[in-house]
DNA sequence: TCCGAGAATGTAATCGGTTACAATTGGGGT
DNA sequence: ACCCCAATTGTAACCGATTACATTCTCGGA
């Protein structure tokens, strides 16, 4: 009897519970072949070694890993952090683990480590900006199921979820609207993010819908960081006549021209109203708070991993392919309602 | 011939390159058996064949997965992206993968998935504010290597990480001494806070050190919430003689504090100074630009995966286990700081 | 010419599970 | 007493890699 150190494995539990090994893994798998008393036997045996399956063996014989993947753009930290716990969260909840990959910056780096992912994950979520599908079903391990997050051009074959930026982008137009904002200017996005496309687009709709017209120097430069709304903001009081209102088209911007109008002494909303999109947490707690659009990101991660599991599990069954909508909700705060500003009429 | 349609293995790879499983695995972790044209051979077949090995067979035969494990509690979302994204930069450029699980709020909670964790990881990063290391050691997966990530009670036999609280404590002690204040008061954090506790600590020996001696009512209750430290900041308006100056034990009350001040038309720093600690995003963009104490997140995310790499690479070479601290940094913003706040210079 | 070393390759065991299929056992029916 | 079936359990073949060990081939030196 030499002092085993080997690691306990089914083995050495069947020989403890004095049972072949295919019972020890019925047993573990609670199924209902085995005799009861035989599995209270070896349960006890394998609590008693502390015995743990080793799950490469398990994925090895069974073809499925209980894990999905997950790859992230190098991205905003707060919109980062909240799918990432959207979808841990679901994935939790099945038994399930979550493999993170971010910060892909180009296309190689990406194409790379898909494969890489081969034989580790049953589903992959993914979100990527520069990636058409077409490259994408030819690198990733094919019968791999795959949801796209994200603003996709040709979602062809692939399950995709996205925001609804455009009809945000129509509720910030509509609001404004109601206001009384007839002269609006637009701070936009960086070239070719559709996520700014889309947001630019919805509110152009409600702009032609209320029968506006605005003029082409309306229409500001962003590239959606608090600086560029800065700038922004400056280009913007040079107008005349100024804008009553303005739409950045993201909060990252809009923060950035409270900042410049609160140095150069404009007031907000009074002189002129300003809406966001994102409604990320500094929105709510700057002053004047930010009107936004709200979207639920940890919502976005947790349909995302909802969505995967559903394709992992019915292998075959045929799935008909979805894109899911993600609702968009307008939040009015006080960077466009004097009227309901408590801070305001409290004194400041 | 049957139409194959069975999934490409290294046998097929055998197969078509005409030479042994044996070559073909060595030819593709390049190893310095296998004749030049005899690699080429067969890479050449595996690139056409479009195969990518199973990531599972190979840890089961290697022992080995590539994947280091972070398991972090229901966090903060800043602190939370910063982690995992410092952590996957340096497992991505080990080439390894990250397995990440968050919002484990119960002990037993965290007790299981450290055991479903047994053959997926080659090493665990993990954040846990109610674990003591012993029933770590007990239910973790023996020989796996660990690294704390916080303020670890008794870190016993394992290797840890940790921000330098105590120290930043310190210097906003310090720093609001030189500053002329002489009546200083504290937002606490929740009760058994570590990281609390430690920049507690870190002031009162600054405290100490120029001779201070605070009286007892300065100490003020709070939850490290934004809503928690606007309380605190209704209590300690209410105080006679008011303090010239608080240190919110950290940025989310810190913040809390201006906005009651701004409300109340108390200003800052000119009436009270404020100093907060973990100098979140927010803090830099508020005015009064927040004085606080910097943290590299992203940094102790990837130190504790160098940690955790170092230590699985050198199996058995008994490394000595060590204490990282993590240096934190005085950031002196507007609210403690009069003189070189240009917007009051310029007429809010 | 023959032998042995070293290089290159192949064969088969192994990693630790799952599961198809075989084998055993105990009853119930006649 | 005998046969058949259902309920349990065991045996061994996988899953797809890695790698110890065996084998083959080449070539230089005696």
């Amino acid at each position: 009897m030499p002092s085993a150190k080997r690691k306990t494995t089914i083995r050495e539990v069947a020989r403890r519970a004095g049972v072949s090994v295919a019972t020890v893994s019925r047993a573990l798998n609670n199924s209902p072949l085995v005799d009861h008393a035989t599995s209270e036997k070896v349960l006890t045996a394998a609590r008693r070694l502390r015995y743990v399956p080793n799950a490469s063996a398990r994925s090895l014989s069974t073809r499925r890993t209980e894990t999905i993947g997950l790859i992230l753009p190098d991205m905003h930290g707060e919109f980062f952090s909240e799918i990432i716990r959207g979808a841990d969260a679901v994935a939790r909840r099945h038994h399930y683990h979550l493999l993170v990959s971010s910060t892909h910056s180009n296309r190689q780096e990406l194409e790379t480590t898909l494969s890489t992912l081969h034989g580790r994950i049953d589903g992959l979520i993914l979100m990527s900006p520069h990636l058409e599908s077409e490259t994408l079903l030819y690198h990733a391990p094919s019968e791999l199921p795959i949801v796209l997050i994200g603003p996709v051009e040709d979602a062809g074959e692939i399950d995709a979820i996205h925001v609804d930026n455009e009809g945000g982008g129509f509720q910030v137009g509509m609001h404004l609207h109601e206001l009384g904002h007839r002269r609006i200017a637009v701070v936009k996005g960086p070239k070719g993010n559709v996520d700014a496309a889309e947001r630019y687009f919805g509110f152009m709709r409600a702009m032609k819908q209320v029968g506006i017209t605005l003029p082409i120097e309306l229409m500001l430069e962003g590239d959606f960081t608090g600086a560029g709304g800065y700038q922004a903001a400056l280009n913007l009081l040079a107008l005349v006549p100024r804008p009553t209102a303005v739409f950045a088209l993201n909060d990252d911007m809009a923060i950035g021209l409270l900042r410049c109008f609160h140095e150069k002494g404009i007031r907000v909303p009074e002189d002129i109203a300003v809406a966001g999109f994102d409604d990320v947490q500094m929105s709510a707690v700057i002053r004047p708070a930010l009107t936004t659009v709200h979207v639920d990101i940890s919502e976005l991660g947790a349909l995302a991993a909802k969505r995967v599991l559903a394709l992992s599990m019915k292998e075959s069954a045929q799935q008909k392919r979805t894109t899911v909508v993600l609702p968009s909700r307008l939040i009015v705060r006080q960077s466009t309602s004097p009227a309901t500003n408590p801070v305001q009429l409290q004194r400041a």
